[in-house]
DNA sequence: ACAACGTACTATACACTGTACGTTAAGGAG
DNA sequence: CTCCTTAACGTACAGTGTATAGTACGTTGT
């Protein structure tokens, strides 16, 4: 009987129940209204219960990271090398969309885990088989890699402007007062550059210009 | 006689003394160590004062970035088109290497300023000189901003890690605890990929990449 | 069976943050 | 001189991450 405290129990946490209930949060209510505090309400338990299981925010949100890149699928092995670093590409910008943290995530920390070097591997791999030497191989990683993370940052970015209409007009009279005499191509191009920013096409654009590049460049 | 209190005289602030210190302080004590206290600290007036400038945080990252915007210069109209395009990635490249807030300012909110359109109309402009249809210019341009964007973000944010000892050392052994049998190729490429993270021989090679791309796709 | 121990969680506190609200005094206009 | 606008102030609020110290539980050794 003695009601002492209402303790919770032992052993209701744990690294995985914490890293998916971040996630969930992150996603509910936006990667900056995420916070330590909300996490742990969620979980029913004191602030500093978390730090048993991770030394601070970053880390939490290492583990988010390497969680969700779990979700990026492996290379199929009978395509085309083009196409598998398609494939590659798009399933993790198709990630970064679905999960809008995981732009953040992966560019204000450095790459590290497990499942992160697996989706390393799979690219790295299609580059060394499709004939690339280490040098330029890596250095192609690197490349489509942040070609990624701009692009899709960037998408993402511009969607969530889209999202909140006094934002968005303000943009868009911020455009319309351009002075078509100073800047003749902006002005010229506001509704292609409007139209042409995000989107999948878009990304192909970009991507296929890297593509063809790497086919120009080696002698094949 | 009356020395009620030691009231700031009027007139002291302005908004480009305050963008200017606000960058100062950016560049001093790092993009997330910057906060509105600190500035008006710096500026010697109460943190209240600067909303008589700048309606919140926000506003005032906008005009740092425009600020920032201005020095990225001019495109030289006695080059190639290559090369034209060329001289305005690598000098916003620059730019924001040696502003690593500019980095975060482009990638955290829409572009809107004149001197970052005065930038879009000098690669849009190349661009469309350069014989490409309107539709192909724009995406063009936001293939290679977001390119850039991405690329030096991640080499800032590669280059800040290498700056904390302690996490550049517990990266590095992470990196060695991969296992070489389930990441065969990471492992092997893993002193490559070191190597050509970051540097302007890597900026180059994508944007080279993106280069030939544009020139094998049109007739010319 | 009972005491000891490590661990999972709590409580409190600190030094911050951005900013909403209301106040006050300086400078210019009538 | 008075009135009014406005630049800067002070206070307060609801947050933030996390350092430090304390407490109750489950397991373990004897």
């Amino acid at each position: 009987m003695s009601d002492t405290k209402p303790r919770t129990p032992r052993n209701t946490l744990n690294p995985d129940l914490i890293v998916q209930t971040a996630l969930d949060l992150m996603e509910a209510k936006g990667t900056d209204g995420f916070s330590l505090r909300g996490l742990a309400g969620e979980l029913g338990v004191g602030p500093m219960a978390l730090y048993t299981y991770f030394r601070n925010k970053d880390e939490l949100y290492d583990a988010v990271r390497d969680h969700l890149m779990a979700l990026v699928p492996d290379v199929p092995q009978d395509l085309p090398w083009p196409d598998q670093v398609r494939f590659v590409c798009r399933g993790l910008r198709a990630l970064m969309l679905q999960h809008p943290c995981l732009a953040q995530l992966l560019a204000s920390r450095p790459l590290s885990g497990n499942e992160t070097a697996r989706v390393a591997e799979g690219l790295l791999g299609v580059l060394r088989a499709a004939g690339l030497e280490p040098e330029a191989a890596a250095r192609t990683h690197t490349t489509l890699f942040t070609y990624v993370l701009g692009a899709t940052t960037w998408e993402i970015q511009m969607a969530s402007e889209r999202l909140d209409p006094d934002a968005w007009r303000r943009l868009r009279t911020s455009m319309e007062s351009l002075s078509a005499h100073e800047f003749p191509t902006v002005v010229e191009l506001a509704p292609e550059l409007a139209r042409t920013t995000g989107g999948d096409e878009q990304f192909d654009y970009g991507l296929d210009l890297l593509l063809a590049g790497l086919e120009a460049r080696r002698p094949s």
